[in-house]
DNA sequence: CATGAATGAGTATTCATTCAT
DNA sequence: GATGAATGAATACTCATTCAT
């Protein structure tokens, strides 16, 4: 025991401090919450006085904002790797089912991230914007496969199949998601 | 709002206090989110005493708990009714459908209250278990009339399709919904 | 020296409170200025925990008005003793002096509290409404003994002699107040 | 507002900017206070950069102070200018009855200046140094035409007509203004 | 020289919970 | 039994000032 507060090493000059920022609130979101996430909660992780994200962000919501987007883009990057690298058909069931397997069930992070988006959106327009955005993109990266209507439908399998395996103790294994999705395209 | 407390008309005797508190804390729930519900807003949606709160909940996590056993309930009777009213599978397939296009996307409320307790239960054991237990009867009822396999991943599908229905700016119509869960059941 | 914070008696049961906390929030006034009053500072003067001020009062605004309130009874009370006890004119004029002379440079923190409220109201319409009410009556207590537009002018006489008193290095005597108010009324 | 700074365009050699930051503190004072006045309001109102502010003052209160006494000067002209123009005692009453009227009561401003100079003065002896200068200033000018004890009642009376003026709902009109001097001054 | 990132102290306010009446 | 006053910890946010660039 060494006193009430850690010794913090001077850092006066710090670029890139306010990404840091953004990935440290990411990664409070998906401990605690975005009820949980606090300025004192993102500055504790990034290791900087809680001054500094009220400095550089001018509200809460800013931070969760930029959050969001952020996750909602390197997740939406996913989807078109998987997607953009297929030529015919078969292929592209194939990177459906690897890419809920595989990319999308892998991260425990990442699901809870998912859910704590939906529940923010449904009471904060701002962040419908980024949830919609996103949903729409990933649609769109169906759609170079599929028709409309699959697309729209899959993404719907696709959402559900995650969300119950992120909240059952009993999680699908890869070969029922395999079997899942196998079965609505045929 | 002036002061601490607004006089308030006396009710000695009411034994159906404790219910209409739980019944509160589901209108606050949905209407603030699990994390915009106090005692105090629960005090004030069902017009009592602060004080009659915490008499009534050893905590907020106890009336959290109740509110969401409650609601579970509820929706898992709506379930139960829709499914044991039919007789063969094309009955089934169409109880499948009214229950998602009527019972589950006709209520906002219903579809926030769902999304909130899984954010909550992402986080809170106690709630997990609700969400489990709500599941596992979903998926009890749905076996009545399709396979283990089928039912695990038709309630997935279902869980899917009111997500996107609840969070997009352009919902399936119960057309979209038909076809979609026909598609699967065949 | 004895640790951080002072021992503070428990005191669970204090009817009163409010009433002890607006005093005090007169007192920070009048010691620190509006801008120094704070819900802190409140609870230091009052010897009671910072919750208690934001209990009592919904907003700082809250607690300034109620305390401009009682300051300005207080005050027009004096003013309504002093010139009603008085029949006829000449008595009216001694009335007027020794209000001056005696109440209102009598007090240096009455003095502060007045300019505090003038300046306080110029930007918050509430505090605003508060000093009209206060002049108001004042007014009519002048109107007793004098014709309306000798009243208004007096007021206004009486407010810069109190105001320059109260700024001045070098502030009225008696004599001198006695003096200008005479030649105003001959 | 989002973010800690708005791109500015480069104003390298600006060797007025010290004056303009004057002018804006004394805008800020007048809009929101002097409890309202901080680097970055006077920073936006002079559209410079937040480090300017403290490059050219060491605190906050050398800026309050040298504009506060940049108000003051400006104030004691119109009173010179006033009162220097004329010859007779008559044409002295003339030009009272013109300062208050027109002067004085013609800017919002410069009332909501002088009080907010009060309040500060009562508080901070460097502001108690200008606002005792200034009313020197203003009673060495009534001197010029009125003996020594009239100037210094004459000099209440107007702080009393203007603050009256300022704060009341219904202000008196300048024939009210003239009839209070004229009978003061016989 | 000039700037703006950085920081720590301070502000109003909310609220779960305790407890005397 | 029921209430609401009381409390202390926490929250979002502001800002004067310092200082590296």
């Amino acid at each position: 025991m060494s006193g009430p507060a850690a010794p913090r090493r001077p850092r006066r000059h710090d670029p890139g401090r306010r990404d840091r920022l953004i990935d440290a609130a990411l990664t409070v979101i998906a401990e605690r919450g975005v009820a949980g996430t606090t300025h004192r909660e993102i500055a504790r992780v990034a290791d900087v006085p809680l001054g500094s994200v009220t400095y550089h962000f001018a509200s809460l919501e800013e931070v969760l904002r930029e959050a969001f987007t952020r996750h909602a883009e390197a997740a939406a990057q996913v989807f078109d790797r998987r997607l953009s690298a297929v030529r015919d058909r078969d292929a592209a069931v194939e990177a459906v089912i690897s890419l809920v397997a595989e990319d999308l069930l892998g991260s425990q992070d990442d699901l809870v991230l998912a859910v704590e988006l939906y529940v923010a959106a449904a009471r904060n327009p701002v962040l419908r914007a980024v949830t919609q955005a996103w949903m729409q993109r990933s649609r769109r990266a169906l759609e170079r496969h599929f028709d409309p209507t699959t697309a729209r439908q899959l993404d719907a399998l696709i959402e559900g199949l995650v969300l119950h395996s992120a909240l059952s103790t009993d999680p699908m294994t890869p070969g029922q998601i395999r079997q899942a999705i196998e079965r609505y395209l045929r």
